[in-house]
RNA sequence: GCGUCCGUAGAUCAACUGGAUAGAUCGUCUGACUUCGGAUCAGAAGGUUGUGGGUUCGAUUCCUACCGGACGCACCA
């Protein structure tokens, strides 16, 4: 916001630049009837010795600068802007497509690791805060005029599959697979894991399977190949419920296979590597150890992730690389950084873990194992059917839905811990994705009677619940801005929610259609500059907005 | 045991990362123009910010010790 630096400029040359420009802080007053801007003196009280009130009045006094009013409150110094300039411009330019867009990415690519859920296992809601997530930070990124890869690293690899194949040889069913692929899939490995307590002989089979698959064994290649184009196959309808399958690439961890060895090669060479009970390991001063390569040859996690760094390094030769995962992995990505850091490549600094809170149930993590996953798809598919109580239209109800259950994920700062809570993420009043999709309806209904004719501006007052809405759309792009910086969605919605409350309350004050013509033109071109802020909000958290509902 | 994160109204979350009288929503209670869309709006009640110290002009925010919780910590991913 240009207001912002020439408060800070003016302010600054009123100190006769006796305070450093950077130690200049602006932010908005506490309440808005305090002014638009504020100073906060009191950082300046030890440089110039004296008190913050006495400051901020001497400032006031050498200001120069064009404003409606400064007034000093407390130690505080707050502006109001003009508000007409602002207004019009706001009004002119907001309403095109694309408001907000901002280029301080420059065309750098962004790589965005998220979602990724385990083949032949339930897409559950656990995996719903990667994958809203991740779609947010992909379309904030691209507002910022990044080149935005995007990327599902499908759990389609490991010792898991060498125990259903062998679960399926045992009491497998084609049809049933074909049919209900991951319920039938799961059901097999939990029984696998079951009768494998009392049965060690399943054990060195599912292992026995596992090194056939890595061998490239035919039959157990086919099968792994089934289960994974079944799983997908799955995966890609609830993609689909949520809007969300515009991924670049769906290469998941088997694609790694033959990209290791030459990562262990490397860190040999670079004698990183050492040698504890059998296994390769790289230690740290700081770290516990990461485990490389077991006694029995085999890799791990972690050597699979640094191939898969170094694969996307060279392939998109990124500008950052964002993870979208879980707080339960913060060691294994401070050691997976680190390690590449070990190895000389400075890269390893442009590595961000996304981190985010699990979903807890009865404050616990949710787990396969406890019986405990809810599926994603049947949540979404409720929340489809509780629109049944609005409208038949089955479009409309999916986007609504849906964008409630994803709005609910997506206004909660990610990195805290979130209990499940199906009747809140049902919820279609209040602070929900529905209530900003219902103001946007209203919007569109009043702009019906929008004309194609020119304002004046000069007999209009520009009333304070009108100037707080252009003055916070104004504000948009400084919000997408800090958003992409922090990785952090939820101050969109945040920022939206703010924008529609602010709307309901003038729309409930005043009458937009009572006045004279100019007045109303002006007041629907508000309305317009409104509705398409909330528009390009919403979709950047990837939520649909109906014109009807 | 060690490490990371968290603790704010009855519930779910905010607080511009150290600033002004700690704000919203749900729930509860009371209201709203014979309606530009009531999936809305106005109002009421609800707080010693887990506890005790400290740092400073100023602390929900930083430091410290406790209490309580979640998650990690070598052959799963």
């Amino acid at each position: 916001m240009i207001e912002k630096e020439k408060i800070i400029t003016d302010v600054y040359n009123a100190l006769q630049k006796k305070v450093a420009y950077e130690d200049i802080i602006i932010e908005q007053p506490k309440e808005r009837s305090m002014g638009d801007l504020a100073i906060p003196c009191f950082g300046f009280a030890k440089i110039l010795k004296k008190a913050p009130q006495q400051i901020a009045s001497e400032i006031k006094e050498n200001l120069k600068g064009d404003y409606h009013s400064v007034v000093i409150a407390g130690g505080y110094l707050n502006f109001f802007l003009k508000r007409a300039g602002i207004t019009e411009k706001v009004l002119a330019e907001a309403h095109h497509d694309g408001y907000g867009q901002l280029s301080f990415g420059g065309g750098k690519t962004i790589v965005i690791d998220y979602s990724a859920p385990n083949i032949a296992k339930p897409f559950s809601v656990g995996h719903l805060r990667s994958t809203v997530i991740g779609n947010a930070l992909r379309n904030i990124c691209q507002k910022c005029g990044y080149q935005v890869v995007g990327i599902n690293h499908l759990g389609d690899w490991g010792t898991q599959f060498g125990k259903l194949i062998a679960a399926y040889k045992k009491w497998g069913d084609e049809e049933k697979i074909r049919k209900n692929p991951i319920d039938e899939l799961t059901a097999l490995y939990v029984r696998f894991h079951q009768e494998e307590q009392n049965d060690e002989k399943l054990s060195d089979e599912g292992r026995y399977y596992f090194r056939q698959l890595e061998l490239g064994n035919e039959e157990c290649v086919n099968l792994w190949r089934w289960f994974r184009e079944e799983s997908l196959k799955e995966f890609m309808k609830t993609y689909q419920l949520l809007g969300i399958d515009n991924f670049d690439t769906y290469d998941g961890e088997a694609f790694y296979n033959d990209k290791m060895q030459k990562v262990i090669e490397e860190l040999d060479d670079k004698n990183i590597l050492t040698n504890s009970e059998g296994a390769k390991v790289v230690t740290f001063d700081q770290l516990p150890p990461a485990l490389i390569e077991k006694q029995d040859g085999a890799t791990l996690y972690i050597t699979r992730d640094l191939a898969t760094a170094f694969y996307r390094k060279k392939t998109y030769d990124f500008a950052e690389a964002l993870y979208v995962v879980g707080n339960e992995q913060q060691l294994h990505f401070q050691q997976l950084k680190a390690i590449i850091k070990k190895m000389g490549y400075n890269f390893a600094d442009d590595i961000f873990h996304v981190n985010f809170g699990m979903i807890l149930q009865d404050g616990k993590k949710m787990s396969t194992r406890h019986g405990k996953t809810v599926k994603l798809h049947d949540v979404l598919e409720e929340a489809i059917e509780k629109v049944s109580s609005y409208t038949n239209d089955y479009e409309l109800k999916r986007k609504v839905g849906i964008g409630a259950v994803i709005f609910n994920d997506l206004k909660h700062y990610r990195t805290n811990d979130v209990e499940f809570n199906l009747d809140d993420i049902l919820r279609f009043e209040g602070e929900t994705g529905p209530y900003v999709q219902y103001t946007y309806a209203r919007i569109q209904s009043l702009l019906k009677n929008k004309k194609e004719m020119s304002i004046t501006m000069e007999n209009i007052v520009i009333n304070d619940l009108i100037w707080y809405l252009v003055f916070k759309v104004y504000n948009f792009s400084n919000i997408i801005e800090k958003a992409k910086n922090d990785y952090d969605p939820s101050q969109v919605a945040k920022y939206v929610l703010t924008l529609t409350q602010d709307f309901n309350k003038w729309y409930a004050e005043e009458r937009i259609m009572e006045g004279d013509e100019n007045y109303i033109q002006f007041k629907l071109l508000v309305c317009e500059a409104v509705g398409s802020v909330i528009k390009e909000s919403l979709s950047l958290l990837g939520v649909e907005a109906p014109k009807k509902m």
